[in-house]
DNA sequence: GCTTGTGAAACGTTTCACAGCA
DNA sequence: TGCTGTGAAACGTTTCACAAGC
């Protein structure tokens, strides 16, 4: 069942998985460390890098880095190491960052009023093309950068997403709005879900949610803290 | 050398253990998602829960919810389960959030604003008791909920961080400024560090740092979207 | 009956080590 | 020489399976 594919030496096209099967999770995560690694160098004028380099600036083996790449492909080249510029037009490529995404936000509170402002999304090719609240307070506001965004009643939900080609979604709402907006979200056709209420999500199989939860992290700390206190007591 | 200690069955000490070693990164991850799904159970007035009841809310199996509490002792009962308020109670006090951490936070944009006005961190025992900005038009200004707090230029920071007994600090500055940020909080005594920046941090071993990049999750989203729609055409 | 705690097996990920190429 | 790509070994995590307890 496991479908086969010539491997296509370095001029495979795009996303080529050197072998179909599943990546692994964590090498995902990396690529995309890589990826804002590699921009960075770019701009600095560097035109090659080998993966022992690229694996020291972010804490990995060059074993690791390497091998997260052969995921999909061979892109790099022995005694020399990686092009950046190439090697970042195949990561955007891979993660699916060469295109534009259209996003949608629901919550116009603090956290979605940041989001709405922040810079780096549209940098990497992720637009908020919609906002989404049901205060009435909050409703018909504008906000965000140079193209004000007008904050829509979510009834306005399905005409939009379709209007707009809506792929993905942010949740930026109190933990006990989240599921039921994940729920309203995946009825009218949204495929992906970014999570910042602090709630677990009951969604199907075949939608990825990512969460992320700011006081989960902040107790991930203190238990590392914590632990470095004790071991220090010792 | 690894250090033994006797079983204490149910009443051992806090944080204990059921022996010295490595828990698993992921599993301690996992006991903050535990933590939240509980709270809520808790104030739904649930007495009791078993490992299956709790994994099937977060998506993990019996087994897992199992062996991640068996890392520091055994909290439950065979036939009923685990208390729900004295579960809690142990991990709070495993993560460490049975007290109060105060934290300082770096950077008062759009995003360090959101954090300054979010309720969550106090209710999980994180408080932010300073802000810190070099930006001459943001020092002074009086920012966040209730008291709120003076925006104040890094050079305070080494007296403020020992006034206030300062253990952890959030970066929320521009990727460009972060590396210089982390080094002077860790001159000042800071032991732990979330970052928001885009960047990735170089820190002495002993000095946790957890990165949170937005654009990374949506990247990591628009892969997984982009995977199905992939499959799906198949 | 149902549920925990845990050794052992299964699975997944990372690191090693080296052939092959520039 | 320096570097990649990759099979094999090492390591870590999750799941299984079951004895013991309510």
């Amino acid at each position: 069942m496991t479908g086969e594919r010539a491997s296509q030496s370095n001029n495979s096209g795009p996303r080529s998985p050197g072998k179909e099967g599943a990546v692994p999770g964590p090498a995902v995560r990396r690529l995309s460390l890589y990826l804002r690694e590699l921009e960075g160098l770019y701009k600095r004028g560097d035109e090659t890098i080998s993966s022992k380099q690229l694996g020291e600036a972010l804490g990995y083996t060059d074993s690791q880095v390497r091998k997260d790449l052969a995921y999909f492909g061979q892109f790099g080249h022995p005694g020399i190491g990686y092009h950046v510029d190439g090697l970042i037009a195949r990561l955007r490529c891979i993660l699916g960052t060469d295109r534009t995404w259209n996003v949608l936000l629901v919550g116009a509170g603090n956290l979605g009023n940041a989001l709405l402002s922040y810079r780096g999304f549209n940098k990497k090719g992720f637009q908020i093309v919609a906002v989404f609240d049901d205060d009435p307070q909050k409703i018909g506001q504008r906000l965000g950068l140079t193209p004000e965004l007008e904050v829509l009643p979510l009834s306005q939900l399905e005409r939009i997403v379709s209007e707009k080609d809506i792929q993905m979604g942010i949740i930026a709402v109190p933990a006990n709005d989240a599921q039921s907006i994940v729920d309203r979200l995946i009825a009218v056709g949204i495929k992906g879900v970014l999570n910042f209420a602090p709630a677990s999500l009951n969604v199907p199989p075949n939608i990825p949610v990512d969460s992320v939860d700011l006081t989960v992290h902040l107790e991930q700390l203190a238990f590392r803290v914590f632990t470095n206190q004790i071991a220090s007591e010792k």
